[in-house]
DNA sequence: GACATCTATTTTGAATTCAAACGCGAGGCG
DNA sequence: CGCCTCGCGTTTGAATTCAAAATAGATGTC
């Protein structure tokens, strides 16, 4: 249980540190800027966006940032209440759940459609991530093994040639990255050895090019991390998630 | 070939009719009315989206009306041209590619979801729905047909219980509604049987909870579902789609 | 007669403005 | 003493305004 699980700390009350004088404001710039800037964690969650602060950070009037606010919702990064403004979407264990198993199914296709469509060589440049990533693994190297496996996964996402994909996959990705639960493997030498094992499935079944069995690896890994994830969660915020499997969702409304 | 393939065609010409007088905008109204309106085919591919005639229609001003076709930009509905304002997205066989393999790689994820919590209601929901849609197969009602079969995979999708895998696949969804390749099945009559078989080993495996085999079942039916729309839309639109596979796409950036 | 250039009009993007809703604090009441 | 109500400043949502960019039209030239 390291640092940087604060979920409702001090960050808030950073005075907004006024930044770069913002560049020229191209198109989507003030939308990146502004996502970035949530999504790095710089206010709490469920704090209030302070529009006005934002405004002048990025040195723009109301109008462009409360556009931004409307995209950032929609991309479910914040809370916009009506005559009350945006607050920054706070995430239940049973959002972490759902959006593991997004991620899941994401992967999966992914691992899918790079088994149809990667080349020899996209397969070979994640044959030397994943020993790299071993030789981290053994040396015990958090850092490097954490980066070698985004690489991976971002390898595969690649070949899958798919760029609806793609950006799906960035936009659930971006949610989950402000939650950093730096899954705490050195604490769990069961769960990272398992997690390297699920791994060497991985690279089977890509350089087989079974899509179908390197879906499932892939969802059943993720489904894992989300295992790891939420215990860790759960056990950080004790917070227990009662409402959960309550309501049955009438879907695509 | 039946009707309402217009790719290009008077829909635009349509003066716009001035519909109900607008209700009192309540807070997503607006961007509902107007993903609809988009949706439903109101404005060809490519045409110009008149933000003036359309605050008319709506009765608000260009600003909230701006931040809803900002969103509608960030679903892929509509391009926002820096300075030269949005049009409509048009889907090139290549998007549409993307799209059913996205759609396929949700429908996988709900099916898998579904068979692990699934109530059995549920199942027999499905169930019934299936016979239901093997009557009107049997009397080739392709209308009927239609509506069992997006009932079914909407009952899959619902018994998946994940909200935002349902909000994703409701955006992916909307897209594709712009399209409308009403499949000629009943000109197809082998793509009709292989569909209604697929769609036995859904209910079976469904059944059976059989997860990862459903999952794989669904990416596949949609898959086929894919290549004979691709076939549809390519013999009719006669539009070669060379830069297909040129662009590897560096994903997430 | 076709093409290029310059001007007027329209459209876009963003700031400003304005009314309504909210939230906080003081004062009044039970 | 605690709770409720009223009023004021602040914040929000949306219309209006304004400058810059683009489009269309007119004019002049080759």
């Amino acid at each position: 249980m390291s640092a940087r699980i604060d979920t409702d700390m001090d960050v808030k009350s950073r005075p907004l540190a006024a930044a770069e004088p913002a560049a020229p404001s191209l198109h989507g710039e003030l939308l990146t800027g502004l996502r970035n800037f949530i999504v790095d964690g710089n206010l709490a969650d469920g704090a209030r966006v302070p529009e006005r602060a934002l405004c002048e950070k990025f040195g723009v009037s109301r109008t462009p940032l409360r556009e931004a606010l409307k995209v950032l919702a929609s991309e479910g990064l914040i809370d916009l209440l009506p005559n009350r403004g945006a607050r920054i979407r706070p995430l239940t264990p049973h959002d972490i759940r759902e959006l593991f198993d997004v991620m899941g199914g994401l992967e999966a296709l992914a691992g899918r459609l790079a088994c149809e469509r990667a080349t020899e060589a996209e397969i070979a440049g994640v044959e030397r991530l994943h020993y790299e990533m071993y030789g981290h693994y053994l040396k015990r190297d958090l850092k490097g093994y954490f980066r070698c496996n985004m690489a991976i996964h971002l390898g595969i996402l690649a070949a899958a040639r798919n760029v609806m994909l793609s950006s799906t996959y960035e936009g659930v990705s971006a949610r989950m990255r402000r939650q950093r639960y730096a899954a705490n493997l050195d604490q769990d030498r069961d769960r990272w050895s398992q997690a390297m094992r699920e791994h060497e499935e991985i690279l089977d079944a890509l350089q087989r090019r079974a899509g179908a069995e390197l879906g499932d690896i892939l969802f059943r890994h993720l489904r894992n991390k989300q295992i790891a994830a939420l215990d860790l969660s759960e056990r950080v915020l004790a917070e227990s998630d009662a409402v959960d499997d309550a309501e049955p969702e009438t879907a695509a409304g």
